[in-house]
DNA sequence: ATAATTTCGGACAAAACTATCCTTAATTAG
DNA sequence: CTAATTAAGGATAGTTTTGTCCGAAATTAT
């Protein structure tokens, strides 16, 4: 029986990194990168597929990446979605188009008045984190060669 | 108007560090850790003061601290919680009384399978961030000198 | 043109998280 | 013993996030 759950996706998330939204357009962007470098432009049905999502949610967060502008959408027969060559797309860029700035900008107690010269009492604690968390974001391009040797490990 | 709304408590904060709750939990404990520093034992509605949280919400949390053995609490007029002093007790305790271990032990991308031996596509890229924030919770103590110095700046 | 395909977008539903209300139980002081 | 105080805990409501449904708009092929 415990076997059998583990294998479900859990419920309770509380405190994860990312959203789920977020998960499914990291996921996302990174098999439609993939594709593109064999020629192949993505669609819905293909990608939902491809990383185990619902598909009228990924559809959703399709929709806010083509509006953030990362990704290009065409529609009808031979549709689909292609990166929009004209950015070089980085994992931050991702994160900030569906889950905001909170993760990298914000407080970890959540404190507005927090800074540097005005730190909160683990403020300095987590310093180190939050660098290493954003240059990891801002360094990772999502059409990266080690992410794309890893599109086969996108769903469970 | 901007600016009344930047000193008010924003609603979406999709995709935070620690969950609403894990962020109470945490300036709960240093809040009553530094209390009892002076001998003082720490009430509902003296921490909810100091931290600017929901009462009725912020004693669930108290509840749970306690439930996870590192609050114990007295009822009855002087009562109160103060720290289990049989533990040494860690942000990461905190963290995981509340939010579980998900931040912590989880694939970034949410996959079920993905481990040093089969990495999601961006496992590696994650890890040094993963190590250092699990580094930071484990070697955090609630009364830490660092922490309970900034015991002040616990609210907005 | 017509039909099939695909994205877009609004409305809605379900689940999780945040928050509140109110009663009970325990403890202390008078 | 009684009243006052404080934590415990069940029930419930509000909000956000996640997920679904369905019709409209655009594009391609026949």
């Amino acid at each position: 029986m415990s076997e059998i759950i583990s294998e479900l996706d859990s419920q309770k998330k509380l405190g994860q990194m990312f959203s789920r939204a977020c998960e499914y357009a990291i996921k996302i962007m990174i098999y439609i990168a993939a594709n593109e470098q064999e020629g192949k432009r993505t669609g819905l049905k293909e990608v939902t597929e491809a990383i185990g999502s619902p598909e009228a949610f990924t559809a959703k967060i399709l929709q806010q990446l083509v509006k953030n502008d990362l990704l290009l959408s065409f529609r009808g027969p031979t549709g689909g979605f292609v990166l929009n060559d004209k950015k070089e797309i980085r994992l931050h860029d991702v994160v900030v188009a569906i889950d905001g700035t909170h993760l990298i900008d914000d407080c970890v107690l959540g404190l507005n008045k927090c800074s540097n010269t005005n730190p909160c009492p683990v403020h300095d604690k987590f310093l180190m984190v939050k660098d290493q968390l954003t240059e990891t974001l801002l360094s990772t391009r999502v059409n990266d060669e080690a992410l794309l040797n890893g599109r086969n490990i996108l769903k469970n």
